[in-house]
DNA sequence: TATTGTTATACTCTATAACTATA
DNA sequence: TATAGTTATAGAGTATAACAATA
C-alpha cells in the first residue's frame, strides 16, 4: 500500500491534529489562562489577534472555516465580556467589524504566551535549524494538501 | 512575545489540524469510499487497520482519546454492518475484543489508499529528503508537545 | 473491591433554513 | 435582486453517571 513515509506519516498527522486542535493543549491554555471562555470564543480572539486588524463576521467564519451563524454567537459572547467591540463598517452599513478591545488582546496574548511557553519546553532539545525546517514544512504541508484538495472540487 | 518561529508556526498547526481532523480531507475521503460510514466509525476502522491486532474497547478509546461508552456505540454501529466482530476475550471474560473482519479491511484499505494518493500528488513535487524530514518532525514533535502536556498533571 | 464494558442521559459544537437590513 | 448578518432550530459528536458482569 502506497509509499511507506507516508503511510506511517498519516497516523503521526492524525494524532498531531487531536493533540493541537481539541483536548490537552487548547484546553489546558484555556484553564492556564482562567478568562472563563470556551474554546470556540478563543479560537474568534485568536484570529483577530493574528489577522492585528478588525475582521468582519463573514471574514472570522471564513478563516476559522466554520458557518457564519456560529460566529455571529461566538462573537455576541465575548462582546458581553466585552473582549471585542463590534461596530458598523464604514464602507458597507450591512457589515459589522469585531475588533479587540486592550482587555482582549490581554487576554488572547496570555493565552498564546501560555502555549508558546509549552512548545519552547517541548522543543528545548531542537536545534534551531529543526525548528525553522518543521515550520517551514507544515506551512508547506498545510498549503499543498489544501490546494490539492480545493482542485477536487474542480474535478467534479 | 516569544520566538517569532514558534509563533508564526501556531496558525500554521492550527490549520493543519483543520484540514486533517475536520473537513475536507477526512470528509472528502469518506465519500469517495461510499462505505455510508460516518468520521468517527472510520476512525475506529483505522485505529484497528493500524493496530494489525484485534483491540479492546478500552484500549480503542485509548487510541483515539475519547471515552468509553462512546466507543461502545461506534462498535456496535459498525459490528451491524459486518466490518468487525466482536469476541469475548479469552484472557478475561469482561472484555471484548474487537476485530476487523475481510470486509472490513477492504474498506478501510480504500479509504486509507484515497487519502494516500491524494498525498502522492500534493507532495509530487516534494523530494524524498523533504518527505523523510517532515515525517520524522511531525511524530517527534507530537511526541514532544504530548510529553510536556502530560507533565503539567504531575506538576499539580 | 476494582475493572471492563454497556445503557441512559445530557451537553458542546456546528450546520441549515428563514428572516432583516442594507446594497 | 444579491449580500451581510441575525434568529431559530436541528443535528452530530462526545462526555458523565449509573449499572452489570467478571476479576
Amino acid at each position: 500500500m502506497a509509499e511507506p513515509t507516508l503511510l506511517t506519516l498519516l497516523p503521526h498527522l492524525m494524532r498531531l491534529s487531536r493533540v493541537i486542535g481539541r483536548g490537552q493543549l487548547v484546553e489546558r491554555a484555556m484553564a492556564a489562562t482562567n478568562s472563563g471562555l470556551d474554546r470556540p470564543a478563543m479560537s474568534v480572539l485568536f484570529q483577530l489577534r493574528m489577522a492585528e486588524e478588525p475582521l468582519r463576521i463573514g471574514e472570522i467564519a471564513a478563516r476559522m472555516e466554520v458557518a457564519g451563524p456560529h460566529v455571529t454567537r461566538l462573537v455576541q459572547g465575548i462582546e458581553r465580556r466585552k473582549l471585542v467591540r463590534r461596530v458598523v463598517d464604514p464602507q458597507d452599513q450591512r457589515a459589522r467589524l469585531i475588533d479587540l478591545t486592550p482587555e482582549g488582546r490581554q487576554v488572547t496574548d496570555r493565552y498564546l504566551e501560555t502555549i508558546l511557553g509549552w512548545f519552547e519546553e517541548a522543543l528545548a532539545a531542537w536545534p534551531a535549524e529543526d525548528r525553522d525546517r518543521f515550520a517551514t514544512l507544515t506551512k508547506r504541508f498545510a498549503d499543498d494538501l489544501a490546494n490539492r484538495l480545493a482542485r477536487l472540487d474542480e474535478e467534479d
